[in-house]
DNA sequence: TGTACATCAGTGAACGCGCGTTCACTGATGTAC
DNA sequence: TGTACATCAGTGAACGCGCGTTCACTGATGTAC
């Protein structure tokens, strides 16, 4: 048995990593397999030891983001999942709205880079998407008080105006504009939240 | 001087017709000239005596609709831009967060249905995009109550929630979550609207 | 009015490149003795 | 402990298909006379 379990698991990893970050930067049909491989420092032939085809590891890498690069979002956000308050949505609001999650392409949510390629991909790519925004919705509606009507209802327009704020932000080419929505979005989705915060 | 010029302008506003039917459906790498020209009854060789190349259609196909199925939308849902009331904008929120317009993939809006694509297209298409949410933002903006602050804010988060919301939904596979995303952002948005309107 | 002509929208075959996928192979590693 | 061996992760060349784009052509149409 030679290389150890361990071995693949890790190249493996490192393969839905470096797709990840590509997919996210320049879309699924912009990335060529070859670009994953190399940028993983392996060559393209090998990607059929360990996944089935591309879409296979699209799926993997949207659903990666939840507990790879987006837990050390939360983070960074002071979000700690084991030990949850109240504020840790706002947090949540603030990083996810903010001018740095914008820019920084590699490390954006999958929502906010992949949604229509999500949209017209197998449904493994979109179970992986709805897990992402299940989280998001959670984190917000757990959070609210639960004596009030309708908690679940604005937990999920708060993620709408999440992600919406940022899809239309990522895609003005009048940086101005973009800003404008980003930061309505945010006061929007803050106000929404306190409204109903526990 | 053979042809009309009114007969080359109506073939070529076929070609974008189809284009913007079978983008919004399929997305921009999923549509072949082929597709397109086909659709359109001519053959792929006579695209290039219309446009320089696929991205340039795409950038008409985006702005297309605006004055061309969007008009329509607009008109089915009684809003009259030569004649605008502060109702209007509502019935635009109950349009665009309609479960029709969800389901209709044709005619949807295209910041809908091509967000991502438009994300990572040239300045050309971005700018097709950038008009239309600036046309639904003033349609919400110029119908709120201009004594009360941040109407221009309030404005941009109703299209975030609209746009957000429509997005989500459209991803989701669970079409029960996607009816509820749906329905909150409805809310939120007619909310958000209806507390600033005129 | 009818006919020859020039134009150019539209045709369809061909080109050439890139990419997803396959495949024969190689060589690093863990195991058996 | 050292050596032969079997495994299989990784290599890199090749395949084959599809698509954007080009190009030589054709034939429908408007115009000149």
């Amino acid at each position: 048995m030679p290389y150890s379990a361990e071995h693949k698991e890790k190249t493996r990893s490192k393969i839905v990593e470096s797709a990840r970050v590509l997919f996210n930067i320049h879309g699924f049909h912009n990335v060529t397999i070859e670009m994953i491989m190399s940028e993983a420092n392996l060559t393209r032939g090998g990607f059929y030891n360990h996944f089935k085809n591309k879409e296979a590891l699209f799926a993997e890498a949207v659903s990666s983001f939840l507990m790879g690069r987006g837990a050390q979002w939360r983070e960074e956000a002071g979000i700690d999942l084991g030990n949850l308050k109240p504020e840790m949505a706002l947090h949540m609001i603030d990083a996810y709205l903010s001018s740095k999650h914008l820019g920084d392409l590699e490390n954006q949510c999958p929502m906010i880079a992949l949604p229509t390629d999500v949209a017209r991909s197998s449904p493994e790519v979109q179970n992986s998407f709805q897990q992402l925004l299940n989280a998001m919705v959670w984190l917000f509606e757990v959070n609210m008080d639960s004596n009030q009507d309708n908690s679940r209802q604005d937990a999920l327009s708060v993620a709408a105006l999440c992600v919406g704020g940022m899809v239309l932000a990522r895609t003005m080419p009048d940086s101005n504009l973009a800003e404008e929505i980003r930061v309505a979005a945010h006061k929007a989705a803050t106000k929404l939240y306190q409204s109903k915060m526990a």
